[in-house]
DNA sequence: GTCAGTATGTTGTATAGACCATATGGTATC
DNA sequence: GATACCATATGGTCTATACAACATACTGAC
């Protein structure tokens, strides 16, 4: 793809920033390259430069390109930062890691949801929710326990779903319609209890991260409460921050 | 401030960012609240629709409102998330859950590089960086120790500093005008050697946190790289998680 | 050589207007 | 009562244009 449909039904910024995307991952643009201007973009590519601009906007909130007034716009140095902050399930995590992930689902049921949960997911406790317990391993070795507990129209459909052989979050963004956008996540360090060192394999009084995270649809609506517990020696997470939004 | 200057050297919408920040400050607009329209805000404050626009995509993006075509646009409903993701140090962390800071400097000279530091700084090994140990203290309690190494032109002058009375990010940003945008962290858990545990006031083997930190201006430039020791007990983090990136 | 000015190219800000896509409530019809 | 349609208001996309602010390289005066 390298021309811009004009009737086409994806807006044409959206078409400018795939091809943009594309012109990266192919490696043409380098880490630190200067690309063309909003002006050659638009003459380029038959846009105007203020739909071009969009485009440029939204990759430089997205973090892979920078700019800077009366240069140019260019491709940020640290490719780490495309990565960080991705909402990612454990399967694409350790899949990008180059490791394999496996599941063993230790318990999946309809159950009512506890206060806490209620609140994350802004349901009233005890309305039936699909609650999923699962030891997730990479390389056949054990990594993490998830605990989940989700709330949707038809959540108890995932009651017939193979959750061992293919990725929570894919079957609920796929079969069931409903895109993730974003997860607020909680993190903190803590020691392995006797359970959980078990299933774990690992000694107890073990150092593990506990997480807890709520996932939220394009809707805005929360979907999922989950909370895991990390093994601390195997597992490191990645944030990327940022200065200053409502409070300067 | 209620109304946009035309002929303000800030942008005017910069202004209505600060206007509308201000109208969710002062509680006139709650979470969940559907806010005027564009072409509403335009009339308003006599500026063009797509200038409003901007500022609304501004604070979209900064998580601050969100937009359902249709409808309208409305304050985010999940408060935290304004709080999520802030770059902050820990001077205004710990004021920000109404603690009391302090800081006791363990150490604070220049000394060269090592590889990691200048890998993290994209210097050359061996550059003199100025080097920080600090501990941590929330209402006079232990809480972290950080090491942290700094490198700009002028850093050497850092060894004059006062740094337990004022927060470093605030004399980096506020003395020697490097404004601080964004930072890369990494977060593992882990286990209180018997040093660390000595100088956290905790047994060793305790439940800490290890993040490794890297801070950039706002011209991209990595001005700091920290290693920090947290408490696990006493140290939550959060992380606010988006979906796609470069590669969807 | 040094310095000031200038020309040019870049992103940043701003406008006015057009049309599209979606959500909602009212209205007419059955 | 239910359904289909329509009007209206909202955000979403797109264009064409203008000028401001900033960075850089070149030019000329000294």
């Amino acid at each position: 793809m390298s021309t811009i449909y004009r009737k086409s039904p994806v807006p044409r910024y959206h078409q400018l920033k795939e091809i943009l995307r594309e012109r990266i991952r192919s490696g043409e643009w380098q880490p630190g390259d200067l690309i063309p201007s909003e002006r050659e973009l638009s003459e380029t590519y038959h846009i105007s430069r203020m739909t071009a601009r969009q485009a440029l906007t939204d990759l430089v909130n997205e973090g892979i390109f920078y700019r800077e007034q009366g240069r140019g716009t260019f491709v940020t140095r640290h490719k780490i930062t495309q990565q960080l902050m991705r909402l990612t399930g454990f399967t694409e995590d350790i899949s990008a890691r180059g490791q394999q992930p496996s599941t063993k689902v230790l318990s999946a049921e309809m159950r009512p949801a506890d206060d806490l949960t209620a609140t994350r997911l802004r349901i009233e406790p005890g309305t039936p929710v699909f609650s999923l317990q699962r030891l997730r391993l990479a390389d056949a070795e054990p990594l993490a326990i998830e605990s989940s507990q989700l709330h949707f129209k038809g959540c108890e459909r995932l009651l017939q779903e193979n959750l061992e052989e293919q990725s929570l979050y894919h079957v609920i963004e796929a079969k069931y319609g409903f895109p993730l956008m974003e997860a607020e996540q909680e993190l903190e360090a803590g020691l392995a209890g006797e359970e959980e060192a078990k299933l774990l394999a690992i000694p107890a009084g073990s150092a593990v991260l506990f997480t807890r995270r709520t996932t939220y649809t394009e809707r805005n609506e929360p979907i999922e409460y989950a909370k895991s517990i990390y093994c601390g020696a195997k597992y490191t997470f990645y944030a990327h921050l940022r200065r200053d939004q409502l409070f300067a």
